[in-house]
RNA sequence: GCGCGAGUGGCGGAAUUGGCAGACGCGCAGGAUUUAGGUUCCUGUGGGGUAACCCGUCCCGGUUCGACUCCGGGCUCGCGCACCA
């Protein structure tokens, strides 16, 4: 804290100098970069582009978690500079979003005027903290200015189909298959016949090989439909979360895990609703590819595969043999066969066939029976008379549970039988098929083949409904012994199946598959249950193969192949490969690849976002807007609400833009259409404002190719983890369409990747585990912590900054009582960027008191001169060798976002220099330049008080001398059979003779090794000698 | 349940990636300056022991001349995914 009662001339008045300095950045637009063409533009600089994820302006304005990248950014970007790059280091506002909107509705303010009063509020934040940003630059992603860009994205994706067979080589030599391309092409390559169309009004690749129908022969709306099946932003019906108290479909992230509204637990529907949805699930394997080169952080990379959840295996169909009136009997199943092995696998699986898809083609011989997702649409038709209304109920009772309810694995599986039986394909058994919620219909083919042996769902499953169980892979012998000695066998199962003695029934099932001749006796097997594991091979083996059942779990790895036919004996992959082939020459399936990343849903039924540039006519033509036309703004509107609806899933959404009358209604060509209702959800105006920041004033383009060039990609991003999967896969994929269509040069927007941690606070819990709010917390004068009211002993945690714990920190505050260099200094001192850490307000007078330190380093605090004992003279040589290595840690740590370690750096520096009588300029000067991109102002304001007149902003980096950077003699440490003995005293290129004689003659060590035997010395230069002795 | 990350003094954290554990800061203790408090400056500060020494990086085991670091097993906390066939 400032001194208030002896105020001097040369005080650090961090508050003049502050806004002074701030000031002086603006007023001289010290950090506005131009770009390539510009008057004043050095293109020959080398540039780098340094980015922070964004923030919402939210009403609450920054927390302390927010400059945490933004600090580190601002040091790095300072720091660049200074080493001679064009620096591009832009800020901007994400402002499009839900609360602004909510708050509309409370209150009947226009979420543009919240949005805008508060992004005034943020600035003003932003500004205090000292941050180079290029201020011309700032952005803000809910203005017709900007969004217009978005909407203009959009079309380019409407206008666009995906062509999976343009292969292509790009500069570094890597094969991409696929691309985006006009959907004019498509449309050309149709009408010439390079393409044809089926059936479902998909295409034919090769229409010369292929039965196909022509363009020509097609309808004005059948050639509409097979445009429209193509597009990479269409509409399709697909399953998503209704919330009709709400009015709107809600983001998975939106609904709570009891399958409500995160805002204000509403209930939440899973139901068909037709949708805008963008087809990012075609650049699947390019997203999984590339992420692979990406300089990111390794967890991040893994999420993101994780969450494209990419998997291979093979599509099998399995014919219906029995189940409803129309159900094929054998006879028309050996037909069908005959002409599925002439025809080929179909495209569509054809009735009353059950397709579906497995990573596991090896196990089809153990597959006993089929379960088919409550959505799947064959239930109706298969399910038999007398199973109807169990069906029915169950199927009903499923849809009105949310998807996390149905996948909480606490429960119990649940499922019903159809009355239905399919053919296993590979053995000609007839087996059930089943309703089970365990299957999804969103995943694969929502239905599946069920192999119980070695699936542990369906092993459940088959355990609780009795269905059978069949090895069909061989476990390996570890698999057994751990069985055995960790889970034991499964008592429950086998009394279920009326064999109460377990050792009889062990004995029994395995003398089934051994052979009576094998000598498995009671005994045996009472001692194998006991985890005598000396019997897994004579017992346990056979036993496996003749019941899995009696383990507790099931065998889900890989091995050879049993009970399988000719296959027996392959081992997991061969197998693999040889049934795909086999399933494909008799056209009963094919090898297949699946994603768990679904085609993005991307339409909002609110008001506060980008509406949808497209026009829908009567007969359900839908037109893309002219780019002329756009931006397509929001009309304005007074009332926000949804229009009010019952819990119920059957009603429709209806969009407060629907209420916008004129709005809605457009005429075009005599014909009368009618604009989209929908939004878009909040990721869009983030997927692109990277590139916004290259030309954020160019009203004809959203960027320019000249600017694109130049910047991108992004060298630097930094922001917090949270947008690990979204954000990063969503901006990831719009820019890989941009860069399909040619409108950007990378197939990548962002290099460097880094993920700040979170800002926690202290909490407090008492005996019982409750937390305390912080406000009735008091610390003792022993430093514990005490109930301020009960005086109940506390203990300290770390905890999120919530304000129901009222442990939130402002950092309004704290720059106030210490200035924002203080701050900044504190935040990066506080430990690894990456890492989440408390904040401490104890800890920041530190930070305070080294500023005032470095302060007093250079000024006089008495007379606000400068210190008399900066001095011209040639420095010391712990000075010089002090400030060398400073420079070269500081430099190092801040390329490797490392602040925490350059400021201990700093203070080494300080707590050097401190108690010198003289202080030479030639010392103190680089220091102070060191200093500058931590904490700017105090930085401007020294070395103008040194005499300099130009800001520091554009001062070089100071080279350091590596001779200097380093001690000439160093301590080495001397162990005994790795236990230190003494130190000695070397000079630092010793070599590993040197140290051992050395360390061999030191009298300590000397005494130690009486009657001991030198066996073998280690010496390691520079840093010990290890003496091997005895 | 699966995957990822972390666990080091009273607290935040450091350790050139297998080489002196605890840099730097906070806190605490002592001293100097001060009428006093604060500020500033100096000294000390992992634990035990009078000491020589011993013990210490979540726990158990291993590899190594040498392990916070590598390997095997376990515990705790945080994050992500969650019946993905």
């Amino acid at each position: 804290m400032n001194d208030d009662n002896r105020k001097t001339a040369g005080q650090y008045d961090f508050a003049a100098i502050e806004a002074k300095w701030q000031n002086y950045w603006e007023s001289n637009r010290t950090f506005a970069v131009g770009n390539p063409g510009d008057p004043g533009f050095d293109g020959t600089k080398p540039k780098c582009y340094v980015l922070d994820m964004f923030p919402y302006p939210s009403g609450a304005g920054l927390h302390v978690g927010h400059p945490l990248g933004y600090c580190a950014t601002d040091i790095y970007c300072r720091y660049q500079r200074m080493k001679g790059a064009n620096v591009l280091h832009p800020m901007g506002y994400d402002a499009f979003g839900l609360p602004a909107e909510q708050y509309a509705i409370a209150t009947g303010v226009h979420p543009s005027v919240t949005t805008q009063s508060n992004i005034e509020n943020m600035r003003r934040q932003l500004k205090m903290f000292g941050f180079c940003y290029d201020w011309d630059r700032e952005i803000q992603t809910c203005v017709p200015e900007y969004y217009g860009h978005t909407q203009w994205i959009f079309l380019q994706m409407f206008n666009s189909w995906y062509d999976e067979s343009f292969d292509r080589t790009d500069e570094q030599g890597r094969l991409t298959h696929g691309k985006a391309r006009p959907i004019s092409e498509l449309q050309l390559m149709l009408e010439l016949g390079q393409i044809g169309v089926d059936e479902g009004c998909g295409l034919v690749r090769d229409p010369g090989n292929t039965p196909h129908r022509k363009w020509e022969g097609l309808d004005e709306r059948q050639r509409r439909q097979v445009l429209d099946n193509q597009r990479l932003a269409f509409i399709d019906e697909v399953p998503v979360n209704w919330c009709p108290a709400l009015g709107t479909v809600l983001a998975n992230e939106e609904v709570t895990n009891e399958g409500r509204s995160e805002r204000d637990n509403h209930p939440v529907f899973r139901r068909p609703l037709r949708q805008w949805m963008l087809r990012i699930t075609k650049y699947a394997d390019r997203l999984l590819e590339e992420v692979n080169a990406l300089d990111w952080p390794e967890p991040i990379k893994l999420m993101q595969r994780n969450w494209i959840g990419k998997s291979t295996g093979a599509d099998v169909d399995f014919p219906i043999v029995s189940g409803g009136p129309e159900a094929p009997t054998m006879d028309d199943e050996t037909r069908r066969r005959k002409g599925r092995a002439d025809g080929g696998f179909p495209a569509m699986p054809k009735e009353y066939t059950i397709r579906v898809y497995t990573t596991r083609p090896d196990t089809l011989f153990g597959a006993t029976y089929m379960v088919l997702a409550p959505e799947h649409p064959l239930i109706e038709k298969i399910t038999t008379p007398d199973r109807r209304i169990a069906v029915t109920a169950y199927v009903k009772a499923a849809a009105h549970k949310s998807e996390l309810d149905r996948t909480a694995d606490t429960k119990e599986k649940t499922g019903e039988f159809t009355g239905a039986y399919a053919l296993n394909p590979v053995n000609g058994k007839e087996i059930p098929i089943w309703v089970a919620d365990y299957v999804m219909m969103g995943y694969g083919t929502g239905a599946i083949m069920a192999v119980p042996a070695h699936d542990s769902r369906d092993f459940e499953f088959a355990k609780a409904f009795a269905l059978p169980i069949v090895a069909v892979v061989q476990p390996d012998e570890g698999w057994f012994h751990d069985q055995i000695q960790r889970s034991g066998l499964d008592t429950a199962y086998c009394a279920s199946r009326g064999k109460p003695d377990l050792p009889g029934y062990v004995m029994e099932s395995a003398t089934a598959a051994a052979g009576t001749l094998s000598g498995i006796t009671a005994q045996n097997a009472t001692a194998l249950i006991d985890g005598d594991t000396s019997w897994v091979r004579q017992v346990a083996f056979p036993a496996f193969a003749s019941d899995p059942g009696i383990f507790l779990e099931a065998f889900t790895g890989e091995g050879a192949a049993m009970n399988s036919g000719r296959f027996d004996g392959l081992t997991t992959t061969e197998f693999k490969e040889k049934i795909t082939a086999w399933l494909v020459e008799q056209g009963i399936g094919r090898a297949a690849v699946n994603y768990k990343l679904h085609d993005w849903v991307f339409s909002r039924q609110k008001y506060w976002g980008e509406p949808i540039p497209v026009l829908h006519g009567e007969d359900g033509e839908c037109i893309a807007l002219d780019e002329s036309e756009l931006p397509l703004e929001l009309p304005p509107m007074e009332d926000f609400k949804p229009t009010p609806a019952a819990d119920d899933a059957a009603t429709l959404p209806e969009p407060p833009l629907g209420r916008a009358k004129e709005w809605i209604t457009v005429e075009r060509n005599g014909k009368k259409y009618r604009r989209d209702l929908n939004t878009m959800p909040q990721w869009a105006g983030s997927c692109w404002y990277y590139l916004r920041y290259l030309n954020p004033k160019e009203k004809s383009a959203g960027w320019g190719m000249m600017a694109e060039k130049y910047w991108m990609p992004v060298d630097v991003y930094v922001g917090g983890a949270e947008h690990a999967v979204l954000h990063l896969l969503y901006a990831r994929f719009w820019h890989k369409v941009l860069y399909d269509l040619g409108h950007v040069s990378t197939s990548e927007p962002f290099g460097r990747l880094i993920n700040q941690g979170m800002i926690q606070s202290f909490a407090y819990k008492d005996k019982r585990g409750a937390l305390v709010t912080a406000d009735l917390v008091e610390e003792t004068d022993e430093g514990a912590f005490r109930h301020s009211r009960t005086q109940e002993p506390l203990t300290q945690v770390v905890a999120k900054m919530s304000k129901m714990l009222k442990n939130v920190v402002n950092p309004d505050e704290i720059i106030a009582q210490y200035g924002a260099d203080t701050f900044r200094m504190y935040e990066m001192f506080m430990g690894p960027i990456e890492a989440s850490k408390p904040w401490n307000t104890r800890d920041v007078p530190g930070l305070f008191k080294l500023l005032n330190r470095i302060w007093r380093l250079v000024v006089d605090v008495e007379s606000g001169g400068l210190s008399p004992a900066i001095v011209d003279a040639e420095p010391g040589d712990d000075a010089l060798r002090i400030l060398h290595k400073t420079i070269k840690k500081v430099g190092e740590d801040i390329e490797a976002f490392k602040f925490n370690t350059a400021i201990a750096a700093i203070f080494d520096f300080v707590n050097t220099l401190t108690p010198m009588k003289q202080r030479p300029r030639s010392v103190i000067e680089p220091f102070v330049v060191v200093i500058s991109p931590f904490a700017p102002h105090v930085a401007e304001e020294l070395w103008e008080r040194l005499g300099h007149t130009e800001s520091l902003a554009d001062h070089p980096w100071p080279q350091h001398d590596p001779q200097l950077a380093r001690d000439d003699q160093v301590e080495v440490a001397v162990q005994i059979m790795g236990k230190v003995k003494s130190r000695i005293m070397l000079p630092a290129d010793a070599d590993e003779k040197q140290l051992e004689q050395a360390a061999l003659a030191d009298p300590r060590i000397k005494r130690e090794l009486e009657g001991k035997t030198v066996r073998k010395v280690i010496a390691v230069k520079g840093r010990l000698v290890n003496i091997v002795a005895n």
